[in-house]
RNA sequence: UGGGGUGUCGCCAAGUGGUAAGGCACAAGGUUUUGAUCCUUGCAUUCGUUGGUUCGAGUCCAGCCACCCCAGCCA
């Protein structure tokens, strides 16, 4: 991001070990000069802070390289995907601001091409036909620590095996009655070499192909090749994908490569064909946050939030509708960085990228969450001044709004204290405090409730006080308010961290419930807001001045709304939350 | 008792044999009609640990310790 400082002597080194490894393999020209990343998420959920990682990370690599970067949809499981999802993802992606290379692409459009390899691969005598079970294959597996034991029809003859997968391909079988095998070693260390399952029998329909094939490719079959399809140079993921390297190869150098290059995008070019590599990196994790998909959709599934997109989930739907911005979660991610170590991000971090933006772009407004009214004695009932206010402390180019100023207006009921804490410098009895772009104003008298607390302040206005300071005093406190005539009745929602501990690990679904925070969201359905802030082209992001920055949702009709993205830092009363 | 990884400031993270970047957080000052922003300053004689190689080691070697991942016909 920073580095366009090319006046600056000496080009920068790019620094982070995969951009490291891109730099090398251009100066050696070992992909002829090429980089193409892609994304391959699965379509079965929605995609959360953890995908911003990697979409970032593909996205930004192709393009510091002047290479592409490619969506594909990894969809080899129709069991849990479906086209909802493949929706929301490039509505996520084109949301970030990326663009994907050519059209989208599917693990799933190559399943012809899947299935002629895998003819390669047997009649090669590298894939078996298997019969075992899925329980028997289970056991032959071995353990951990102790060897596998070979299939019996691991020695099946080719013609054999490529019969019967003809035959599991015309539907002859049940699930899980036959399944396709790589032969490679049942005695390896690294479990995911002994003789892993190619092809599974699924009678399922899928989003893509409908009930064209009732065999599936496994991912770890399917990646790699796709991957050679088109002509990825750099394959990314994850640091549990690591094991499963071995095979991504083994599977790749086992096919002819003159087969390979024909079916890649590079078919009909000039340009040497070379093998994709995989890398892997760690995952996103962040503090007081849980990613885990499985957890995520409980939470949804038993109504814990409300729904994908609830303010509240770490889904960039979620984080779209609480009013995060695109450049905040590329930031934030590039803040974080890509390594090989498992870490958990302070979610300050996340917090510090998204006030940063917001406080560069958005502009201020004044609301009062929880209103206390205050009678200004000496200004006329009937007189309605219109003061005018920069929308931006610090630049001018976004110009000014009016706010009217009335006898009757509301100030925030925690601005105003009985019993005033050391160093409180808002409003007390018989005090004085500036509202904020207009005048100083004292407090002469306290009305109350039936239970005794402030309901209603009598005030004088001290008019030669607008743009200047008092004379022969200081007034410290600066407070927001809104005209009572004037303001506009909001509704205001107030999220806080869903999870209650920094490091959320849940066994089970009801462990999460567990560490669900009750105070995580509040509603207040009173809030007078500025006028003019909810015109037509007032846009939908404000900060509401010494409160927060909020965000308009469009999502559901009746009563305007707001969400609160983020409080503004607040270093008075650490403890003392609002 | 198998295999693959990782350990640098409270949290991220640069660093690839030449004498510990940066960000977040935190602390102290200054500016301020947002207790916001902004500005200034401070914040690892030390890189999991013990030895070794070297004129010199976070970087190389060996041992030890801690943590993470792997036994889905999930991805």
């Amino acid at each position: 991001m920073k580095d366009t400082d090319d006046n600056s002597p000496g080009a920068r080194e790019p620094s982070g070990f995969i951009r490291q490894m891109v730099v090398r393999d251009l100066a050696s020209g070992k992909h002829g000069g090429r980089v193409h990343t892609r994304f391959p998420p699965e379509p079965n959920g929605f995609l959360h802070i953890g995908h911003a990682k990697s979409i970032c990370l593909n996205f930004t690599l192709a393009e510091e390289n002047g290479g592409h970067c490619n969506l594909r949809f990894d969809d080899t499981n129709p069991l849990k995907e479906s086209q909802e999802f493949v929706n929301a993802i490039k509505d996520n992606i084109r949301w970030l601001g990326f663009r994907w290379h050519g059209e989208v692409r599917y693990s799933s459009s190559y399943f012809d091409q899947l299935y002629e390899f895998a003819r390669q691969l047997i009649s090669k005598g590298k894939a078996y036909v298997c019969a075992l079970s899925p329980e028997q294959a289970r056991e032959y597996r071995g353990t951990l620590t102790g060897p596998g034991t070979e299939s019996p029809w691991r020695d099946r003859d080719p013609n054999e095996s490529l019969d019967l997968f003809e035959r599991m391909r015309a539907g002859e079988f049940k699930d899980g009655e036959l399944s396709l095998r790589a032969k490679i070693d049942m005695a390896s260390p690294n479990i995911n070499l002994r003789d892993p399952i190619l092809y599974r029998i699924r009678h399922a329909s899928h989003h893509q192909t409908g009930s064209q094939w009732c065999i599936y490719p496994t991912y770890d079959y399917t990646h790699c090749i796709s991957d050679a399809i088109e002509s990825i140079t750099h394959s990314l993921c994850t640091l549990e994908f690591e094991d499963h390297r071995p095979l991504y190869d083994w599977i790749l150098h086992n096919l002819d490569i003159d087969s390979l290059r024909a079916a890649s995008d590079l078919r009909d070019s000039d340009a040497p064909f070379v093998l994709p590599e995989q890398t892997e990196f760690a995952k996103l994790r962040i503090s007081y946050t849980m990613m885990g998909k499985r957890f995520l959709r409980a939470l949804v599934e038993q109504g814990k939030v409300d729904g994908w997109d609830d303010p509240r989930m770490p889904t960039l739907a979620g984080m779209r509708r609480r009013g995060y911005t695109p450049a905040s979660i590329r930031n934030f991610c590039e803040a974080v960085g890509v390594a090989r170590g498992e870490s958990l991000v302070d979610i300050g971090m996340l917090e510090h990228a998204i006030r940063e933006d917001l406080d560069r772009n958005t502009p201020r407004v004044m609301c009062v969450l929880r209103p206390l009214t205050v009678i200004l004695t000496n200004f006329d009932d009937n007189r309605v001044e219109r003061l005018r206010l920069a929308r931006h402390p610090k630049r001018e180019e976004l110009g000014s709004r009016e706010v009217p100023l009335t006898r009757e207006i509301y100030i925030e009921q925690e601005d105003f204290s009985d019993d005033p804490p050391a160093g409180f410098k808002r409003l007390v009895a018989g005090g004085e405090v500036r509202l904020r772009g207009a005048y100083v104003i004292r407090c002469d008298e306290v009305q109350r409730d039936a239970a005794g607390r402030p309901a209603k302040l009598r005030c004088s206005v001290d008019f030669a006080t607008l743009g200047k300071r008092p004379v022969g005093r200081k007034v410290k406190g600066v407070i927001h308010w809104v005209s009572a005539a004037a303001g506009k009745k909001v509704t205001v929602r107030l999220y806080d961290r869903l999870f209650l501990s920094e490091n959320p690990t849940p066994k089970s679904v009801e462990e999460v419930f567990d560490e669900i925070n009750p105070d995580s969201l509040a509603q207040l359905d009173g809030c007078i807001l500025e006028p003019g802030t909810l015109n037509e082209g007032a846009g939908d992001r404000f900060q509401f001045e010494r409160v927060g920055y909020f965000y308009r949702d469009r999502e559901a009709a009746g009563p305007v709304v707001f969400n609160r993205t983020i409080s503004l830092r607040d270093s008075w009363g650490a403890g003392s939350a609002r």
